[in-house]
DNA sequence: TCGCGTATGTTGTCATTGTCAACATCGGCG
DNA sequence: CGCCGATGTTGACAATGACAACATACGCGA
C-alpha cells in the first residue's frame, strides 16, 4: 500500500505482515516477537526495521489491515441484501463472524497494546469501519425504520452491542446460538 | 488472601500486587515488567517468583483483584436503590464507571494476555461478577419488568452492551454524555 | 531454651529480545 | 557507466523472564 516497490526480497513488507499475522494467530499478541517474524520471512532480525519503525508500529500495521478487512466484510455482507434494517443486521453479524474467525487479529485491533493516537493509519482505518456502520444507521433513519436523532449515537450503541457480544464470544463466555 | 503470613518482608505478595497495579496504570499492560515491580517493592528481581509462578500468573492475580472490585462496585451501586430495573441500570453504570476509573486494570481483566483457562482464580472471580448481573436480571423478570426467558441470555446481552460501551469509551470513541 | 526444617528472599547466570550502529548489496537515475 | 540511496546483514548492548544454588530467619518440636 504505502511501500512503492521493495528491491531485494521482492516485497518484504507484505511478507512480513503475512508472517506477523500468522504468528499472532499461533502464539497470541503477547508472545509475539519481531525476530521470529523476521525468521519466518527468511530475513535477518533487523530487516523489519527498514519497513517498520519498531515492534509497535508493526502491530499497528497488522491492526490496520484488520480494520480494512472488517470494513470489507461488513460491506460484503450488506451487498445484495434487501431492507435497510436487514443490512444493518447483516453487518453486525459479519462483525461478530470476523471476530470469531480471527480472534487474535480482533484482539490486536481493539485491545490496542499500541497507543492509537500515535498511529494515524490505524486510527483512520478504524474510523472507516465505524463510518460504514454510521451510514447503515442513517439509511435506517431515512426510511423511518429507526427513530431519528444523532446517527453517530445510534451507531455507537450498535457498535457497542456488537462489539461486546463479539468480545464475550471470543472469551468463550457466550453460548453459541444460531440466529 | 491465600498467603498465610509472609516472613521477611511483612507481606510481600500484597505489596507486589500493589506495585504491579500501579505500574500497569503507568506504563500499560504491555510494557509491564516483573523486574520493575520487584524494584518498586524494594526486593530482588527474583523475589516475586516465591509468590507467583511467572509473569502471567502475576497479571492474572491483578485481574482477579479487578473482578472482585468490579463485583463490589456493582453491588454497592445497587444498595439502597429502589426498583429492580433501576438496580440493574445502576449496576451497569457502575460497570462503566469502573472501566473509566481504571482503564488499564479493566484492559488487563478482559483483554486477557493470559489464557483464562489456566487461571482458575481469575475465572472464578469473573464468574462471580457475571452472576451478580444474572441475579439482577432475574429480579427484573420476577417482577415482570423484563420478559421472561433464559436469565443468562439477558444478562449476556446486558453485559455485552455495557462492556462494549465501556470499552469504546475507554478507547476514546464515545463522546461523554451524562445520564 | 535451642536447633533444625522450610518458607522466604538473594545472587549469579543464561538465552532471548528490542533496538542501535556500522557495513554490505544492488537497482535506477544522471 | 558510475554513483547514491534504498534495502538488507552483521555485530553489539542493555534489559528481561526464568532457572539454580545459596543465604536467612521464623516457628515448631524436643
Amino acid at each position: 500500500m504505502t511501500s512503492p516497490k521493495p528491491y531485494h526480497h521482492g516485497n518484504l513488507r507484505a511478507a512480513l505482515l503475512h508472517s506477523a499475522m500468522q504468528l499472532i494467530r499461533e502464539v497470541g499478541p503477547t508472545a509475539f516477537t519481531l525476530r521470529e517474524v523476521a525468521r519466518r520471512a527468511g530475513v535477518s532480525h533487523n530487516a523489519p526495521y527498514r519497513h517498520f519503525r519498531n515492534k509497535e508500529e508493526m502491530i499497528a500495521a497488522v491492526a490496520t489491515e484488520g480494520y480494512q478487512e472488517l470494513t470489507e466484510a461488513m460491506i460484503a455482507a450488506t451487498r445484495e441484501q434487501a431492507g435497510a434494517l436487514n443490512r444493518l443486521k447483516q453487518a453486525g453479524l459479519a462483525y461478530v463472524r470476523f471476530a470469531l474467525r480471527r480472534p487474535e487479529h480482533f484482539t490486536v485491533m481493539f485491545d490496542a497494546p499500541f497507543s492509537e493516537h500515535q498511529h494515524p493509519n490505524a486510527a483512520l482505518a478504524a474510523k472507516q469501519a465505524f463510518s460504514t456502520l454510521v451510514s447503515l444507521v442513517e439509511d435506517c433513519q431515512k426510511k423511518k425504520l429507526l427513530a431519528s436523532g444523532d446517527p453517530g449515537s445510534y451507531a455507537l450503541l450498535a457498535w457497542s452491542m456488537v462489539h461486546g457480544i463479539a468480545k464475550l464470544a471470543i472469551t468463550g463466555r457466550l453460548p453459541y446460538r444460531s440466529t
